[in-house]
DNA sequence: ATAGGTCATCATGACCGGT
DNA sequence: ACCGGTCATGATGACCTAT
């Protein structure tokens, strides 16, 4: 596999709901997915740096993290993309062994594009059904996916779309007072201005949850600290305004 | 029972292995006391501050407050307690009804007096057999208990002691730079100066395990802290010296 | 190749019998 | 009364199967 975990660093075990995770940060999210009440509130203002060592401590940290990655259990499943999907990852990956810069940033890109997909997905549910997140299987896949526009699944969406700002809402910054807290995500995972409509659409999702009411300040702030190296863009196929009018279920 | 855990500060169960305590804690307290290899280190740089809710997520410092609360698996079995001793609790306890700052003080003098004796008992064994700890069960018990000065566990003897200063080794103090961490001990939790030979042997337990290195640190402040209620004179029965002479295992 | 299920392993804490 | 053992419960992650 040669890929680490996104979550939480260890070896990766395969490209899991969304991103590059291990075998535990895989099930994990499975579970926690349908199970947020389980996960407690964090005792370090959410500021819990998640590695192989310490991942079971925090569970709020670790789906936070989860999610930031990209992680999603409604999109993205490896087995049901395309010919072109795969390719095309498998590419940005062989590339990455040439040139550091260029993986990263195909990664990045990778898991925003997964990112704004499933968040446009959720979105739509939200919109329609009114805020259950355990009602996605309830979608109508097949009569979706023999629209004329059912290519959705098979590419990326993450470039020249204008961000609607109706769901933008202020949140507090975080902290930037600890010293001893080493920044939450590293440099190599880019988050374009752009995906500020997911993150809102996955607040919408997880908003009722407080322990994930600081996920979109910290992703704002990871915006801001945006790095110079350019997402690659993995080319739009489709007009993102057919993912808000037919509801997308990817899994199953 | 009408008592608190003094750990995380549920209903008490009772009184166990020095200090009234859950179920949960004392089970706790006895399994992690034989396996401190499972204990993790701390990752909000040991100042977790245990309660109901949170008392599993960080066994570094469960444990470490277990200790500051005078837990010992060696000494104060309450069962084996004279009449004397357990009158002289229930008195403290119930004194502590009409009279907050005596109770406070009370209950800070038996925990000081159970960690003092459990201190001194460690020390004994540390002194004899080389920093075992799981060979307290082969002290020669009914020999020592047999002896002319086998009044020991009847009382306390925290009274009058002068600490030899042989194990005083300076640690670091504590960062008192973040101020959103509450203190960790309570101000009505009181240590007395001459409480640090004390805690000196029970680092000398513990002392390998790099988590419960800050525990001297924290005691001494706790002891820089000292408020102005006097802590209760239990009496003393017989001389420090004679504790360490013999070593003496309450239990069993 | 991944998603989901299974299950061995471990930590926890309520409960009980012996002391 | 407490101590130590027991065990039901839940979380975790390695492994397996269906797709
Ligand atoms: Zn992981
Ligand atoms: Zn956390
Ligand atoms: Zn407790
Ligand atoms: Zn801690």
């Amino acid at each position: 596999m040669n890929q680490t975990c996104r979550v939480c660093g260890e070896a990766a075990a395969g490209y899991h709901f969304g991103a590059f995770t291990c075998e535990g940060c895989k099930s994990f999210f499975g579970r926690t997915y349908n199970n947020l009440s389980s996960i407690s509130d964090c005792k370090n203002s959410n500021q819990c740096v998640i590695n192989r060592k310490n991942r079971t401590s925090c569970k709020a940290c670790r789906l936070r993290k989860c999610l930031m990655v990209g992680m999603s259990k409604s999109g993205s499943r490896y087995g049901r993309r395309s010919n072109w999907f795969k390719i095309h990852c498998l590419l940005q990956e062989q590339n990455g062994n040439n040139n550091n810069n260029n993986s990263a940033a195909a990664a990045a890109a990778l898991q925003a594009g997964v990112l704004y997909q499933n968040a446009m997905i959720h979105h739509s549910f939200l919109g329609s059904a009114g805020g259950g997140h355990k009602q996605l299987k309830q979608g109508s896949v097949e009569d979706v996916r023999s629209t004329p526009d059912s290519m959705l699944d098979d590419g990326f969406y993450c470039k020249s779309v204008s961000p609607p700002n109706s769901e933008k809402e202020s949140l507090s910054p975080p902290d930037s007072e600890k010293e001893s807290v080493s920044p939450l995500f590293p440099n190599n995972i880019i988050f374009s201005p752009f995906l500020k409509p997911a993150v809102a659409a996955d607040l919408g999702v997880f908003g009722r949850l407080p322990l994930l009411s600081s996920l979109a300040a910290t992703r704002e702030a990871s915006a801001e600290n945006q790095q110079q190296d350019e997402p690659i863009d993995l080319s739009v196929k489709t007009q993102p305004s057919a993912l808000k009018q037919a509801p997308l279920d990817l899994s199953k």
